[in-house]
DNA sequence: GTTGCATATTCAAAAAATTGAATATAAGCT
DNA sequence: AGCTTATATTCAATTTTTTGAATATGCAAC
């Protein structure tokens, strides 16, 4: 259960509403942890109710109103505390992998679209974490510090894309 | 809810017992697809009660007996009617780049010793998809054939552990 | 004027995964 | 004889995730 570590480390990085959260898991760092929407308001309440956050509403005009979440010293030492125990291991579950595996039994015509699909995909998301670790290299200190950690997990992100893109390319090669 | 694919896939490539797949499961598809004895055994339970495998029991000399699970036709009419919908999104989970993301918290000798031993995990898996790519590619007709989709996800396997091994060299520089 | 999109959040039933305990055979080691 | 490791499987309580439905504001396009 360490839905509620990420979020504490995201928003100790920098505060916002689950909206933002969503955004930030989405865009950031979906290449080491997935969560959807409704798992990450679940987990916000959850957190503000044993006060390891802390909410502010901010109203706003030409948009609904949002509530900001921020860590509290609780929140901090709540994660500095999971920080010294051994992490757990990776889970994953990808069923386009699965799809391919068991292709023999597919059509191809299917297999190919949707492996092409997915190289488009991994393009965007490459692309995407490309211009985000630009805006990262330029930022000056004491940002730069700051989202330097954050920064060489994106450098991951950027590799494991470019091993997909590479592989959905010879992959596509091979089966046509 | 694709395990029951992902068996099915598996055993109809060959069949087994819910130990063996255990073990395939760990050794050669865990860069994509993460499954617990629990839940492998529930699963080859349920798939049999919906008469979508069959088992056989196998008396052995030395070991506990075991059953052997085989994907019945009606196994691979559902596993076809699941290829043809497209594949639902990648789900993962990976703690330690959580702990990377928020490391500025945590002690960085630990943080240090954490993606060491990562590494050395990344490297012995690797090592493990590399020999398995080998005995695939020196296999003889038509098993070769058979293989061809497996090994091109193994192909996958290898690329990203890869990746990750250049990360976890770079990281390991660029923190010390 | 209504359809669709982006913003913003909440609730709850159902399904799936995790954790932890249990059981059993037999080989190899000290 | 007792300990560990590998083989082999089952059950059940608890926790987590998924799926699906709801609600609301305001902009832009058709």
């Amino acid at each position: 259960m360490s839905l509620r570590h990420a979020i504490l480390a995201m928003l100790d990085i920098e505060k916002g509403s689950g909206y933002d959260l969503v955004k930030r898991f989405d865009q950031s760092v979906s290449y080491f942890w997935a969560a959807s929407y409704q798992q990450i308001y679940r987990e916000l309440q959850k957190l503000e109710s044993e006060a390891l956050l802390e909410s502010e509403e901010v109203i706003q005009q030409g948009k609904p109103d949002k509530k900001i979440y921020e860590v509290t010293p609780d929140g901090i030492s709540e994660l500095q505390k999971w920080l010294e125990k051994p992490a757990k291991a990776m889970k994953i579950k990808e069923p386009l992998l699965i799809k391919i595996y068991a292709g023999e039994l597919a059509d191809t015509g299917l297999l190919i679209e949707e492996i092409s699909q997915h190289k488009a995909a991994h393009a965007t998301r490459l692309q995407q974490y490309q211009e985000m670790s630009e805006l990262l290299i330029n930022l000056e200190q004491p940002l730069r510090s700051k989202y330097f950690l954050p920064h060489q997990t994106l450098k991951l992100g950027i590799k494991i894309e470019e091993a997909w893109l590479e592989w959905a390319e010879e992959t596509l090669e091979a089966i046509t």
